[in-house]
DNA sequence: CTGAAAGCGCTAACAA
DNA sequence: TTGTTAGCGCTTTCAG
């Protein structure tokens, strides 16, 4: 049987203090007495006391949950982030709501809207909407970004520019010279980063494609021949590429080098094991928890400062079998 | 600026009627005249109303939200059946909040609990806890079981006999007579109905190991060396254990065949392609839902009926390129 | 069919 | 330092 739920009052009973007393002994609002102070946490632990979130996040109180907003679940790259805000959120006591908004904008917006009656704070990942309509759903909770970048707003993100550099260099120091960035979904604040910096580099873009393990097949499909190497907008494209490529008679590394990016788990174990570009999931989920931590607490910054709080977490070159030196050119025609 | 929150007052003095007639209007709860009706909605719209969760919960009434408590959502597995979960939950128009336990029997519980508080109905995936202590966390809370099962409490699964014979009868009808299966946690509900059967069936059982893909690593070092088949626990064993075995110079399947169980994404995208045991993860997800839906409903069933609410779900192998034929054995002694 | 009124459990002034 | 007193927004008797 649910036995009653202990309540404030019950507690304040058994105590023989006013409720608003223990109140303020549960959140450390005031200072006490250290006699009572006791006395009520004898009671509490006696009673077996929880305080009830929604009772606190009708009277105006933290409620000391906080909310996670993702695209989907499914896609290790998310859920490693997820876990890692997870963790770092309950192990500075906070509880978290994870919801999945399917990739879709109205989705998403809709969450963050439910979401932010029900929470202290929220972290938004990869959000598509835009940051207007973004600001309206949260009305006013504090939120951080993550992994998308907006003016005068909270983020954490990782180096996207580097991350395009890094695997860039790497085939070119191979000797690769036509290499190709698949481009993911226009639409996405990564993208408008990343492929500015594959064009000025001298990559051809193709695409944009899905940023799935199908999106990569169609890649394959649109792929130039002379390319030699390929930089995927991550790695669930890259794996379908392989797989396409593998599929068409191609061989990966030989034939075409291919550079995944965030170094999902997987990545390791495909055949040929991928060369990709790690991304600091489980950092970016914890760097997120911190930041909104931070704009939590008391004496949180002023909203002037949150502007300023951007975090960029580096990024790092996980070189396995997927790249290799260029195939031998046709012979060039003879002198 | 966060404009100030719309609440049923503000709807009822644009209407004209008392806050009660509203909510009334809202929840159905009773039989309106048609222009009151009419009179409250258009309020309803014209100010955006969103009824508070938190009002609600303390006043007694449902939330229209739903827990769901995972082991872990970096685990496709997981993360499949909770996309599932969600989608059925959001078509029937109810929020889902995730969270994670990190596989730990004790968080488990304190999520459950926390999650008991603020929502009208859980969804337990796979828990670990015994039975008494999760319906001590819940409370008396709808709930229902996923991929596992309890006396008398409503509960969906996938058919694992079901799996572990289709598994074991594929690599017998390939020849194989030398069949290892490899075990999972021993307290996990899954491996108390399908060790028994594979030891029926005349399986080896070998382990218990981790339900990961170090797990599956450690399973190949343990294998006897006349196995020429092995079923796992599940696809991420599969794959560790068809990585060790490839990177030991045995080949998959010319020498070992091996069968995965779940059939995540990944298991397609593996070379060799896994065959695998196809688990209705979504459908594990959306039934959960249903039965949840049925318990929450007006005309709810009572507790006795609530023991009968178990679904099965049937499971399909899914024929790849990790089983073959076995070897042809080493030429026994001439007669 | 609809209004009035009493809380649900908690926090936050305001007094004392 | 502690008690008193209002609500927070909503559901739900109980009248009418």
């Amino acid at each position: 049987m649910p036995r009653p739920m202990v309540t404030l009052a019950d507690v304040a009973r058994e105590a023989g203090v006013d409720s608003s007393t223990v109140s303020r002994a549960v959140n450390g609002t005031a200072s006490l007495s250290p006699a009572t102070r006791t006395r009520v946490q004898r009671a509490i632990d006696k009673l077996g006391y929880q305080p009830n979130r929604a009772a606190r996040r009708l009277a105006g109180g933290r409620t000391g949950a906080i909310g996670i907003v993702v695209p989907d679940l499914t896609n290790p790259f998310f859920s490693a982030i997820a876990r890692g805000a997870q963790r770092a959120a309950h192990e500075a006591g906070e509880l978290t709501f994870i919801a999945d908004s399917d990739a879709r904008p109205a989705e998403e917006l809709a969450l963050a809207a439910q979401l932010a009656r029900d929470v202290d704070g929220l972290l938004l990942c990869s959000p598509t909407a835009p940051t207007r309509q973004l600001d309206e759903a949260v009305r006013g909770r504090p939120t951080v970004l993550v992994n998308r970048r907006a003016r005068n707003r909270p983020s954490v993100a990782a180096d996207q520019e580097q991350a395009v550099e890094v695997a860039y260099r790497h085939v070119q120091s191979l000797g690769h010279r036509e290499i190709a960035y698949v481009r993911g979904p226009t639409t996405k604040w990564i993208s408008t980063v990343r492929e500015p910096v594959a064009e000025r580099l001298g990559a051809r873009l193709v695409g944009p494609f899905a940023p799935t393990v199908a999106g990569g097949a169609e890649a394959a499909a649109a792929l130039d021949p002379r390319v030699t190497a390929v930089i995927t907008h991550n790695d669930l494209v890259a794996l379908g590429l392989v797989d396409a490529l593998l599929s068409s008679g191609r061989r990966v590394p030989d034939d075409v080098s291919v550079v995944g990016c965030d170094d999902i788990e997987v990545a390791a174990l495909v055949r040929p094991r991928l060369t990709s570009v790690a991304m600091p999931l489980d950092g970016l989920g914890r760097a997120g928890i911190a930041v909104l931590l931070q704009l939590l607490s008391p004496d949180a910054a002023s909203d002037a400062d949150a502007g300023a709080m951007r975090r960029t977490l580096p990024v790092r070159l996980v070189e396995r079998d997927s790249t290799a030196v260029p195939p031998a050119p046709a012979p060039a025609p003879g002198p």
